[in-house]
Order: C-alpha cells, then structure tokens, then sequence
RNA sequence: GGGCCGCUAGCUCAAUGGCAGAGCACCUGCCUUUUAAGCAGGGAGUUGAAGGUUCGAGUCCUUCGCGGCUCACCA
C-alpha cells in the first residue's frame, strides 16, 4: 500500500499518466533488442560490429545529463553498462523532446543506434530511437554514494541489488560455488537426491526444530534440522554415495554467522569412514576455491589463507590442551572440569554437562586461532550421538570438524551404523531431554529400524554452504551471502 | 536475553537546548562530445514512535520499535 506520495513518486506517475493519455503504454510487452552491452562492447572493439551497423540495446537508465540539443546517458544491462548519445537533430523534435520530459533515472530502455567514440574515448551509442520499456516510479539512490543503510539494504534487497554491482557479485559467486560442489560429487560418483523438509520426527543435530500443522492429516511436523537421518536410510536402501544441498531450519538466535534458515550440504559415502572423509573434504574445498576463483590462496578480514591440501590434523583434547593448559581427560566429570575452566578465568554455564563444557573450551579458546584450514579430530562421544566410538577409546568419537578463517565450517564423522549401540544413543538423550536439554535428539523409532536393516560403514559430511561462501567473498556477516536474511518485521 | 552504538528530505550526511540545512536526486530556464557535466532559480521534512523536563527539544530524561556491533547458545 502506497502511503503518502513524495513529490519524486508523483512526478513519475505524472509521466506514466501522460503517456498513458498519449495512447502509450509505459510497460510495453515486447522489445527490441539485437545485442547485450556487453556483445556490442566487444563486437564494436574488436570490429566484428561496423561503425554504420545499428545495434539494439535494452537495459535500465542509470545516469542522465541534458547539454540542451544533445544529451548523454548510461544504460546498464546485466552484462554492464553503455554510454547512449541522444541528438535533436538526429533523433527529431518530438522523440528528443519525450526523451527529456517522459524519462527518469531507473526507467528500463530501449535504444537503436550505431556505435562510435566519443573524443574522450568512451564506446558510445549514438541512437536513431528509443522506447520506454518499464517507467520506474521510485527514485534511484544516491549515484555517488549509493544504498548504505544496512537494514534497507537486507529489507528491500532489490535496491542493494541493483545499486551496488559488488553485492550482485557475492550471489554469482555462491551460485558458482554450489555448481562446483555439484560438479565434484557428481563427478566421484555420487547421487544428488532430496529428502523431506517436513518430518514428524526431527533429528540428525543438536537443535531446536520450527514447528508446524498439516491440517488434512492434523499432524504436527518439524521443519528440518539436519538431512542426516533421512540420508543414512538411502545407504541401508543401497545407494553407496549420496548428497543432498538444501535448507535446514533452526530456531535460534540470529548472530553474524547465524541465520534461522541456512543452506547445507551432506554427503555419505559407504565403505569410507572419517580419514577419507577429510580428504575428500581438502579436496574439495581446494577444487571449489579454484573454479570459483582461479586460486586457493583467499583473504578473508585481513588473513591470507592457503585452501591447499592437505590440512593439518589435530586432536581436539590435545588443541584444546595447548590453549588452556586443560586436560579433559583429567576431569572425567562435569564438575571437576567446570572447576578447571573457572580456574583459568573462564566464565561457562554452571549446570552445563561435560560434553558442552568441552564445546565451549573449543569456541572460546580453540576456534578463534584456527585462522589457517585445521581438521580437529576426535570428540567426546557425549556430543556426537550419531558417530562411531573410536577404537580402545569408549569415550571418544571418529568425528572431526573443519575450520577456516576461525570458523566452523564442516562437520563429518565415521557414522553410527551399530543399531544397538544407535538406540541406547537414543534413550540416553531421552533423558538429557527430561532433564531439560532441549537440543537433544528425540527417538526416532524408523531410523533404529532400518539400521537394523544393516547399513554398510559410512562416512558423513555436513557443510555450511553459507560460511563457505562468507569465506571465498570475504564478507564478514551471514546476512552479506544470503540474499533475504531473516529480520524482525517492522510494526 | 544483556551491554554499547545508530535511526534527520527519495539517497548520503550536517545542525552548543535557540529560525531544521548541504550534496546527489526532483522541478523551471539556459546549454550539440558530456561523464560525480556546468550555470541560474525553485520545491521537498510527523527529525523511528509515544510520553516527560523546559519559555523553547533533532539535541536532555523515560518507555517502546527497528537495525548494527558485542557477549551467551548454535552450523
């Protein structure tokens, strides 16, 4: 609902209106248009297009200036931008006229004219006609100094968009990105599928689900938090490699590298376990980083990262030793360990089991330093209820999770294919849930039975293909990669 | 949820508690190779919202809304 007009918008519906009046339409539904900006550039430049060969062009008005009987413009398509050279003399009173009084800066356009260089050497269409295509009722932003208010940027992204040519560029990179990805796994074999976004049991990670009704059925449902449970079933079904890009949905807190929906990638691979999991993985951010962007070496916040393989591995008790000078081998229980971290000045949640104790010795002591590409391996087993015990160690997991830039980026483990061991996993958690934890995972009966099925030993990798992508456009908050971030509404 | 910062014209930003301004954009006029074109003139505001203090509030106080950063939880 418009509100109030201000005197710009109703100048331009003024136009519109006369146009109209004039038996035009200010949205015609066709147009003419023979190349893109950038073809004509080019086919100009290396002279595949002669001086007296008209080309049509079709793009929107970004800048005008009127020198009475001529005047310049630029038009901008998707491919870049032209400089348009409108005359009176060539183009006649009336179409020189409407030019000045019927067009606005933003409105979409069509011109037809031959191509020459102006004395200061700029490639210029010199037009023979022209044709509103989309008359623009609100006005651009600042030319000089563009859209920068954050929060209209993410609100009314269409502007950030179309002003801001570097914030067009993040999201053809993403899309690059995830292109590479697909051409990796497909590549070695595996099989893209999808899985059900609502499910009646959520499950496959520590998080608190969205809920919703389907009326027909009334049946309350979970949108999904992980892909994990729904992919080990196809490897019990037979598909030995298997990956799925799509969104989870976590209800939590919004931070800079958090968003409530977020995009993922799992993979599973039978017959591999976690050692193969990691090169794969070092292989196929290395090859990510150079189809996107023709180097491994990056900079994200004024750190140069080398993506090159392989990454150092390092035992997360032992990282986690070196910078806290705290053993958790040696506090076997919540309460000694608590104890040691509040002697070393840390600040944690008193009531917190063992397992996010550790946890949050790794974001606050660990994660942040871990700047150059590192696998931490081997976790408490208390955290990780989908992942196989490390032989000889019954506390420990065959899990590792990789970091870049002192971010988590990926997660991957030896999967828990043992449907004994996966069930009193699951009545475990049972009871961390009735004591108040609300991120543990409920008992999915189907899972357990298809385990039971027999699933072959697998290796599973799970990536945010947002924080990738905050790293290959080094931009410093999840809101920059995603093109609607999640925001309060307003009123 | 806590702390800090911000919200003024379409956009970018000013304004000791004392007449709400500038640049871009817009409107009118001049201008046939300009490019942040230029020159002359003009219009444009519920200063995020609501209260309060004061002779007087964009400015000070309270509450609220939205955003950013940051801490706590997560990927």
């Amino acid at each position: 609902m418009p509100e109030t007009l201000t005197d710009q918008e109703l100048v331009r519906r003024a136009k519109a209106q006369r146009l109209r009046a004039q038996g035009q339409d200010p949205y015609p539904p066709r147009c003419e248009r023979t190349h893109t900006i950038a073809e004509a550039r080019h086919g100009y430049e290396n002279g595949e297009i002669a001086n007296n060969h008209a080309v049509s062009l079709a793009g929107r008005l970004i800048s005008i200036r009127i020198m009475g009987r001529a005047s310049f413009a630029h038009l901008e398509d998707g491919t870049g931008r032209i400089q348009l050279f409108f005359r009176k003399d060539a183009l006649g009173d009336a179409s020189y006229e409407a030019f000045k009084g019927d067009l606005d800066l933003g409105d979409f356009v069509g011109a037809t004219g031959t191509l020459f260089t102006t004395k200061t050497g700029e490639v210029t269409v010199s037009v023979e006609r022209w044709q509103l295509l989309a008359k623009a009722m609100h006005p651009l932003p600042d030319k000089w100094h563009g859209l920068k208010d954050v929060e209209t940027r993410y609100r009314q992204r269409y502007v950030d968009l179309l002003v801001n040519p570097d914030v067009r560029r993040v999201f053809v990179t993403r899309a690059r990105l995830i292109a590479a990805l697909r051409r990796f796994l497909d590549s070695r074999g595996f099989l893209e599928v999808e899985t059900p976004i609502l499910q009646p049991i959520y499950g496959g990670a520590a998080a608190k689900p969205f809920m919703t009704h389907h009326n027909p059925l009334d049946q309350d449902l979970y949108l999904r938090i992980s892909f994990e449970l729904y992919l080990k079933r196809l490897l019990v079904g037979g598909y030995e490699r298997v990956y799925e890009i799509g969104r989870d949905f976590r209800n939590e807190g919004v931070s800079f590298k958090h968003n409530p929906e977020f995009t993922q990638l799992e993979f599973y691979q039978a017959y591999a376990d976690y050692n193969e999991v990691m090169r794969i993985t070092e292989e196929m951010i290395a090859y990510v980083a150079d189809e996107v962007l023709g180097t491994r070496r990056i900079t994200y916040q004024e750190h140069e990262i080398d993506l090159s393989p392989p990454w150092p591995r390092l035992a997360l008790r032992r990282a986690i030793l070196e910078r806290t000078g705290i053993d958790y081998d040696q506090h076997p229980t919540a309460e000694g360990l608590y104890q040691a971290i509040r002697a070393i000045g840390g600040n944690v949640e008193p009531k917190a089991t063992r397992g996010k104790l550790i946890d949050a010795l790794l974001s606050n002591y660990v994660e942040p330093h871990l700047i150059q590409p590192t696998f931490l391996t081997d976790y408490p087993l208390e955290v990780s209820p989908l992942a196989k015990m490390k032989p000889g160690h019954p506390d420990t997991v065959e899990r590792f999770e990789g970091f870049v830039g002192g971010m988590e980026i990926c997660n991957a483990f030896s999967e828990l294919n043992d449907p004994e061991d996966q069930e009193a996993r699951f009545i475990a958690m049972g009871r961390d849930a009735a004591a108040g934890d609300e991120e543990a995972h409920p008992m999915d009966d189907d899972f357990l039975r298809a385990l039971r099925y027999g699933m072959p030993p697998t290796g599973g990798f799970g990536m945010g293909i947002d924080r990738l992508t905050m790293l290959l456009t080094n931009q410093a908050s999840i809101r920059e990669v995603i093109l609607f971030p999640h925001l309060r509404s307003k009123e």
